[in-house]
DNA sequence: CACAGGTACCTTTCATAGCACGGTACCACC
DNA sequence: GGTGGTACCGTGCTATGAAAGGTACCTGTG
């Protein structure tokens, strides 16, 4: 049971968490999630969540240029996308009380 | 990012918590893991865990013929297993409290 | 000017885990 | 003898996190 597999399926959470605070671009998203506890993260990872978010109707993207560096392609959450991040904390929150109640039983 | 994404790694917590209160067999833990809130959990995913356990060192088992059925195979924590579920449940709680805040800054 | 380093994105490829599906086999009961 | 519950297993599919590699922009510094 390594790191990573206990980070897939959380990880759409978190992006789509820290999403819903405002746009913010994959760069960006990388520095937070790795300063908010998720550790080597890589980078391909999270280009890789956006794509796939992208395709499902839960953000949109837009090209910004920058002047002191690349071009930065900043998303922001939908309305589905919205939806999406309740329904996944509701689902998530109830996995959590399942587990403790596990746990807590153990000797 | 559908339920059983979600469960990735998770399960794993879950199966040692269980066999942290004793040994059990295969059909019973898919049992008492749908009884605690896994729904929908195929009896493969159980068998496939149960067989990297194995593999992994975490869980022995003893083939126990029964009178009233088929033989069940009975799997018991090693101590490598309690160890790799007290370090699981270390990241668990991390994990949980890493995505809490990121939930919680949400507007 | 060259080049290192930080920023920012992307693609290809791989390993893994949950699951559907199908199969085997034992026992009890009607 | 057929149905239903118990109990196990193998094969193949799919999604996802991650490694490895690549491109490109900008700001220093030598």
């Amino acid at each position: 049971m390594n790191e990573s597999q206990l980070r897939k399926g959380v990880l759409d959470l978190a992006v789509l968490s820290i999403l819903a605070r405002g746009e913010s671009y994959g760069y960006e998203l990388t520095q937070d999630l790795m300063a908010a506890g998720f550790d080597q993260l890589g980078d391909a990872t999270i280009y890789g969540t956006l794509r796939r978010m992208e395709q499902a109707g839960w953000v949109t993207s837009r090209l910004v240029p920058s002047s002191d560096g690349p071009a930065r392609k900043y998303h922001s959450l939908t309305r589905a996308g919205r939806a999406s991040l309740s329904d996944g904390m509701e689902r998530w929150t109830e996995l959590v009380a399942s587990l403790a109640a596990l746990m807590e039983e153990r000797r």
